[in-house]
DNA sequence: TATGAATGAGACTTCATTCAT
DNA sequence: TATGAATGAAGTCTCATTCAT
């Protein structure tokens, strides 16, 4: 099958054609991507639907999984860079104004381009190289970084779990609701958001210690 | 063809060989999908494994998909009967001590058989057919029985979107950790469980509403 | 493949229940090879449609060939059946009313079971073993032995040459009426009849020898 | 699927290379189709044959059937040019002596790759798509023109059926004596022409009506 | 650098036939 | 004698990738 190989780009695309052709080879992508899925998407379609000829495909990729890690890629930075402008703005305030307009951005973000994020997530195999890993390292570490500087507003005992348990949450609650339960966003809109945003808020502020005889030593 | 096809299986096994072909392929195909992924799984490797002709294999089931369904199929029955034994046993306790026991078992149903889990939930493609569907209808129907016989203990506006969000919440932090941190299910032993169970009850029971004025000094 | 082997039934049926399996499967080989077509046909589907365990069936024909050539044989049997009574019914006629009896009856023999007929005649790969041979030895024969009756009708050199040309052309054109010129059977009801037996009954009769002139020495 | 699918080539070859790769395809189809007959020709064995691995068969061919409708395709036109030709040649000369001429060259026309002819009408399914439909619209058309210029010399009602009864008859009994009686051509040559020629020319002559009356003494 | 024809491994699937029960 | 589960050879077809032009 030969498929190991790596999955970057071949070429640094350093001449302005060149990077026409990336760029429209991963547009491509996305595109052939959300029309038939990933299990019919091949490296044909993909160039025709470039424009370009399957050989000048791998002459910029080395093989379809890269193409599709183009995308994933691409995709992420979007994502990351509406999270990472928020987070920015939202730095000096406090944690449940500051919660609320993250999760509202994180379900901003998630509508972008829903339908390819729905195929990158649901149907493009992560095998470790290939990674959506929704619940991103860097995600956690900016988290980690607004957690800090709010250390004060929050009870909680480990920053990391904390920084882990909001990303996960928001992310896979935010994914669930876009693609599962799109009327919780459109019906009773605000409510989603609320709920999301108490729920981390109560978590992190842990207003309510929960009695200490109710818990379990480990099995 | 687009992957169009059934994914049920082809006759009912009524004797009793069929029956134990039948289970000999499904068990197969979890073994293969766990040792080779979904992608290098194919109809050959899992009669193979069956010790079943590859002609046996297509009387059973129509295709590759069909096999993984049943997989998955059983899988998620085994996970839900664990989930409907703990619940049934939990129903009388109060939400406090009824999540974190909950939360546990999910943990320990994770544990299962993990690196099934992993694959079903990662690699198999979901194409609306055959869904993993992890923040289950049944269980979030389960959960707002047991949600209603605790009414009074909770303090959130809609049942429904308590529900969705507790399974939704549980199941992708549960199989966050199992899968991509291990350790903070080893290392900090009970910690996860303890910060899962304190951010599903007290989203529940609301003890806090959300006002910057709530902020509380570190523990 | 083991595409080899005979083409004639396994036992000779005494019994009675095997004489009824015997003939269901015929009549079920007949209502399959009509339904799928020859290419779609296969033993199973004739089990099936015979109620009759595909065990059963090869206890009685030694592979598919086997069935398809009973059915043949069959259908064979009933128009040469046909064309036997209204020969005997017309030998005594002349020429040209006979002509025209039998005509009408080869048709009506193509209305039998046209579906049945098309598919022998178009689909049944015909391998020399298994001639439908629509220009049949038999039916040579037998006209033959009408033309000689009628010897002084005639005008034909040689009466092998003659059954021949008569029996292929009405088959032919029979045939091909039926089946690519149905229109040719119903609009102009008659005029078929009348040409094809015009066509046949001056052929025979040879009133207009062609001018001596224009005869061609062979090349 | 019972056999859906199109039966036609896949591109249309603009460059140098893939009309040789398609010509090759096609003609060693013929050539395995003669040694193999249709049911053991496969795609495999005419890839090997053309020296064409079996991905370019795919991609000009979507399947066995296109392949064999090309090579019908081409035989067919290959005699229809014979036909043209010899009609175009004949046009102007009288009913029977251009009937003649026209049996001949149907002869001789059977005759340029017999064995393919034979597999092509006795082995190819004619699944509608795929006529080889010898008693062809264009060769009826065609001789309908011929005998519309003959209009005169003619006793017929009506000149579509008495077209699709020149071809029909011709083309059948041409094809019969081909394939079933080889002797009638070689041993008594010259006979099998005449009396083709004169069952075609009396028909349409209509020399002599239908009657009773009509009977000749043997000459 | 671009092109697209060619490649061929290998996946999928069918179905005639056997044989244990 | 009937059954139908099992077999596996054989065929179809796809698609990632190469390479001559």
């Amino acid at each position: 099958m030969a498929r190991s190989a790596r999955t970057t780009p071949r070429k640094s695309a350093s001449q302005e054609r060149s990077r026409h052709t990336v760029a429209a080879l991963v547009e491509a992508t996305a595109r052939v991507l959300v029309k038939e899925g990933y299990e019919s998407t091949n490296t044909n379609k993909i160039a025709q639907a470039a424009g370009v000829s399957i050989g000048s495909l791998y002459q910029y990729f080395p093989n379809k999984e890269a193409l599709v890690a183009a995308v994933v890629e691409r995709h992420k930075q979007e994502m990351m860079q509406l999270f990472r402008e928020a987070l920015a703005a939202v730095m000096a305030r406090p944690i449940d104004a500051g919660v609320r307009e993250l999760v509202t951005v994180m379900i901003d973000a998630h509508r972008v381009d829903p339908k390819l994020h729905r195929v990158l997530v649901e149907q493009v195999p992560r095998n470790g190289r290939l990674e959506v890993e929704a619940f991103d390292r860097e995600a956690c570490a900016l988290i980690r970084g607004y957690l800090e500087a709010h250390r004060s507003e929050l009870d909680v005992p480990d920053l990391d779990m904390a920084a882990f348990i909001c990303v996960a949450t928001v992310e896979s609650l935010t994914h669930a609701a876009v693609v599962h339960r799109p009327e919780a966003l459109s019906d009773k809109a605000g409510l989603f958001v609320e709920d999301l945003t108490r729920l981390v808020v109560q978590y992190l502020k842990g207003s309510a210690p929960l009695s200490p005889l109710h818990i379990r030593e480990p099995a």
